[in-house]
Formats: structure tokens, sequence, C-alpha cells
DNA sequence: ATGTACAGTTAACATAGGGTTAATGTTGAG
DNA sequence: CTCAACATTAACCCTATGTTAACTGTACAT
């Protein structure tokens, strides 16, 4: 997964940890950016539109929760994901930091492993579920193509919004083989994201508009398979 | 789905967040009992058999770790969904949480919408009783392959609707051996469904026509078997 | 700021056909 | 011969899915 072209902002009033954390996520491919306290912190978020925001909860001044507060107002940054450093004890600030719209609280003092690890998770909830690396699956004329995004019908290229395009990809990646609901759920949406059950029949539905009826088949009360 | 005839036991020493989600779970149609600490949950489980316990992680005394322990010890709850609340932080609780039994993890505060599309999920989930994942069966000309749904007898492709699937698939996982009604019952049907005996000879007969007479023996007064 | 366009989701309603049942026929053990 | 268990058929019901339109939010242009 190399250059994941996620950018993070740090923001901490201590130098020594700023550059510890930025030394490890440059390590993994991330684009960073830092900030030693709030002012500043929102200047650079305005400009630099990170994906991630990590800051510390104790800062002299402007600290982390009024920072966050701040940081939500400007539209920008509404689906950035602000992640907390807080220290053990002051759990108080977690219920404050939710409320200003904090994501998610790492513990001080800060664990590489354990950090990397729940960034990595925060970017592959938000990150696209088809890999641009992935090939092209070509099937009873409908080309279906990640690294350009495109699918073809016949010779017409025809526009694929996001999820549709997931949805097909995901069901042409192995035709003939059937994917409940649960699954496409899970791989389209996320194990933590809610939706209804037409909403995968209305995608479903717009995706056989485009590419003809016949080729995704129903199983009644278990899923969808594409047509082999 | 009307009424799921599903029980949901809901076990929370906070009778405030137990009423929130009895309220949601009731617009549901779904059943449901409460308990407001780990002993009480313990003895109305053993009485109610729910077929889903939502159990909070934090409790005076005897703890939702503690609890789910002593709830798998019963021998009839060993099928019951184990659905635990835990607090954004306690990461710790779920590796826990997981080895004392639990199944699924939900984070307070509760949002209804994510619980209950959750609890639907697993619900759905039991419903479909044959795995896309299980493989492939083939015996006598006649081959049955879960991961994409399909009988093919000879070598023509048949259609299976879903119970006449799952049933055909059950005796053939096992060829020669019977399956009781009762047993078939219970795996295809679950357990807190009834249904009509001649329901099953409705799908063996309907099998037969496709797969030819012979394959499938009665065994009188006893069940069902796949010739071998 | 205001408008426009479109992806995505949801709500509301329609519908097919899978699943169940009731009614009736058939079979075989004793 | 009788009865109980199973087979068969057709009718009915209901639920999972199909479908349409409205709604929400975001992006982009004016």
């Amino acid at each position: 997964m190399k250059s994941k072209s996620w950018k993070i902002l740090i923001v901490d009033d201590e130098p020594d940890i700023v550059d510890f954390i930025e030394y490890n996520l440059q390590n993994e491919e991330f684009i960073t950016a830092k900030a030693y306290n709030g002012d500043d912190a929102l200047k650079i978020a305005a400009d630099f539109r990170p994906d991630l925001i990590i800051l510390d909860v104790m800062m002299p001044q402007m600290d982390g929760i009024e920072t966050c507060r701040r940081l939500r107002q400007n539209p920008d940054l509404t689906s950035t994901y602000i992640l907390f450093l807080t220290a053990r004890s002051e759990e108080y600030s977690e219920i404050a930091g939710f409320e200003a719209g904090a994501d998610d609280f790492v513990n001080k003092p800060v664990k590489p492993r354990a950090l990397m690890s729940r960034i990595n998770a925060i970017a592959r909830r938000k990150s696209v579920t088809v890999d641009p690396e992935s090939s092209a699956v070509s099937l009873k004329g409908i080309k279906i193509d990640p690294s350009s995004y495109t699918v073809t019908v016949g010779d017409e290229e025809v526009a694929f919004p996001k999820k549709e395009f997931e949805l097909l990809y995901l069901l042409m990646s192995k035709p003939g083989k059937v994917f409940t609901r649960e699954k496409i759920l899970n791989k389209i949406w996320g194990e933590s994201v809610y939706v209804v059950d037409r909403t995968i029949d209305v995608h479903i539905r717009k995706i056989r508009e485009k590419i003809g009826d016949d080729m995704i088949q129903t199983v009644k009360g278990v899923g969808y398979k594409f047509a082999t």
C-alpha cells in the first residue's frame, strides 16, 4: 500500500512529540504537516486540508478541545477525522472532546505501534474499497476497470458513481459467486456504517439500468451474484 | 419480517438505558426481557432462552465479562448471540469479551439506528443457514454448490429456491445419514419456528421433481436420507 | 451567499413467487 | 382391513425484493 496520499496534521506544543509522531507517520508513507499551538493548527488546517488531525488536549493558550471546536466550524473540515491525545487520567476530557467533535482518543505516552494501527484502521475505514491497482475484469461484454474507474458496456463508456462502481466490481470480481447482503454491506459500506436494506436494492437497480437486467441475478433470501 | 419472534434479553444496571433499548426493540416487534444485574441475567436467561443478549460490560458486582462467561456455561445458551455494550475507550474489554464468549460489540452511548441495524444484521446472518463459503458437494451426478447457490443435475443447471437448496445441502452433506424430521426442522427452520410436518414433505417432493425420485430416500417413522 | 446538480439514502408502495397449509390420495406394516 | 405415516396437488399468504420518488448532503458554479 504505497503512498496512501493521506494527509495528516500533527498538533502538540512539545516539538519532540510532534517529531516523533511525524517520523513514524512518514515511515508509513503518510503526508504530514505540523503545528505547535491551536492558532497555527487552524491556519494550517484551513490550507492543508488534512484527512486526519492528531491533536493534543493539553496545550497552553488554546487547548485541544477549543481548537477542535473551532476546526469543526470550518466547513472544509467536516469530514476530517480528529484524533485526540490525552493523558491517561484525564477521562473527563473525553466527554468534552466528543462534544467538541472528536472522533477518537489515544492515550499518552504515545506508543508507536498502537498509534499506527489505529491510524491505519481509520484510513482503511475511510478509503475507497476498490483499490485502483487491482485488475480490470471483463465479462459478457461488460468491462470494469478500477485503474481508470470506468465501466464499458458493449463499446459505450458509462458513468458509474462510486458506490455503484464498487458494488459492481465486487460482484464481477467473483462471477457466479453469491454475495450475501451482509457481506455486501461489510465490503462496500464498512462494518460501522448502517444503512437500510433497500439501499442495496436501489443501487442494484441503478446498475441493472445501465448494464442490463439479466447481468445481476437475485438469490432470494440470500443475496446477489453476477451471471456467469 | 413482521413479528420476528426473536427473543432479546437486555442487561444493564441503568434502568434508563434498558428502557430506552427495550422501547426501540419493541418498535421493531422483538420480544424483550430485562435484567439489571448479572445474577438476574443468569436466572432470566435460563428461563427465557433468548436468541440475543445485550450485555453492558460495566456493571457493579458481576461485570459483563463474568456474566458472559457464566452464561456460556449454560448449555441451553450456546447458540445465543451475545452483544456487548462498551464505552468507547475500553478497548481492553474487547479482548477479554471475546475470550468470555462475546459475539459482537457496540459502543455506548447507544445510537438507536446503529443498534437496530446491527441486530437486524445478526438476525439476517442467522437466517441464511447455508453459508456461501462452505464447500460444494458432488454425488451421483448431482452437484450442489453453496458459493453460487446452484445445483447441477447431469449437466443442466437447475434453479433451487432457498429452502429447497438448504434442505438438499443438508442431506447431501452427510450422504446415507438419516436426518429426523426434528433435526431438519431445527437446522433449516430454526428452533423457535413451528411449521406443519407436511411442509417438509412438500419441499422433499419439489426436490425429487428436480433431481429424480430415487436420490432421496424415505425412512418411514424416522426421516429422510440421501442415497449413497 | 444562492443556486444547481448529482450521489447516496430513505420512505412508501407494488408485486412476484417462495413457502406454507389444507385437502385429499396413496402406501405399507401389523 | 385398518390406521398411521407419507405423497401429492393446488390454493393461499406473506415476505423479500423491485420500483419510484422524495429527501439530504456535498461539490461546484454563479
